[in-house]
DNA sequence: CTTGACTCTGTACCATGGTACGAGGTGTAT
DNA sequence: ATACACCTCGTACCATGGTACAGAGTCAAG
């Protein structure tokens, strides 16, 4: 009954930015345990408005819910010891620098299609650089 | 009839690592249009494979079948002026960097997570950077 | 003690990005 | 000229990540 800890539904999807029904569907897919409720009502502590907005912001770096659960999961189980842990940060922190890296690739290839096209008269037929822009790399 | 420049669909799915019916998807998709068939198959120039390849590696970064669809368009209306593509290109390019900045955040948060996490006997519930790792950010 | 905003469960639907047939046609190797 | 791998189109299905009800119950303010 601490208003403090009391988030309903509605007002834990509204803070963190998303809706209703994706709230359920999450505790649905396990991304979000049900907290205890207080009759019929979940009621949230704070702590979930976190939650959610990490598991948005993982999305949006190219995460799955899968691979955003994992990372939730990597503060979640206390009973974990640290060193695996560890081992899912850094698998994770592996992931991210490939990401960067393939980013960085695919900037340097339109920015060099920028450049040669600051020319504003040049028909694109003209542009050297589009030979460039299919990087054929080997994975 | 050149067989140089007659990869039927088989090949080219093959060559650039997808399915058939992922080429054809594509196809129907505008990802990719369709060449001239000679007969009833289609045969298409070697320049496909890159094409494909560039469609998965996009995916692979976080642009949807539709953004690359966009940075593939980038260089085929050879009608458009280099000053259209120049917009694009940096309204692509500012996205990229958002997603590295995005990243690296998310790496630093993970960083931390694994650095305190390397006293290998410390239980997860001791280890500090917990807090840190919900990164609350106004976007 | 009623009204109105909110919640409940359940099910159905949506877009995206494929994947997997079936039934038939083609192409080339022997 | 026939087998066999490959191609054709069409349609149906799949997972992911939601979104949208319906029909009913609940809570808190006035």
């Amino acid at each position: 009954m601490n208003m403090k800890e009391s988030l309903t539904i509605g007002k834990l999807a509204n803070a963190s930015g998303v809706g209703v029904e994706t709230i359920r569907f999450y505790e649905r897919k396990g991304m979000l345990k049900q907290p205890k409720k207080q009759g019929s009502f979940r009621y949230y502590p704070e702590e979930y408005i976190a939650r959610v907005q990490f598991i948005k912001r993982s999305q949006e770096l190219g995460f799955t819910l899968k691979e955003a659960k994992g990372l939730l999961d990597l503060r979640i189980k206390n009973q974990s010891r640290c060193s695996d842990v560890l081992i899912m940060a850094e698998e994770k922190i592996a992931e991210i620098d490939q990401k960067i890296k393939d980013l960085k690739q695919m900037k340097k290839s339109l920015k060099g299609l920028a450049d040669c096209c600051e020319d504003t008269s040049l028909r694109l037929s003209e542009c050297p650089i589009l030979e460039c822009f299919m990087v054929r790399k080997e994975k």
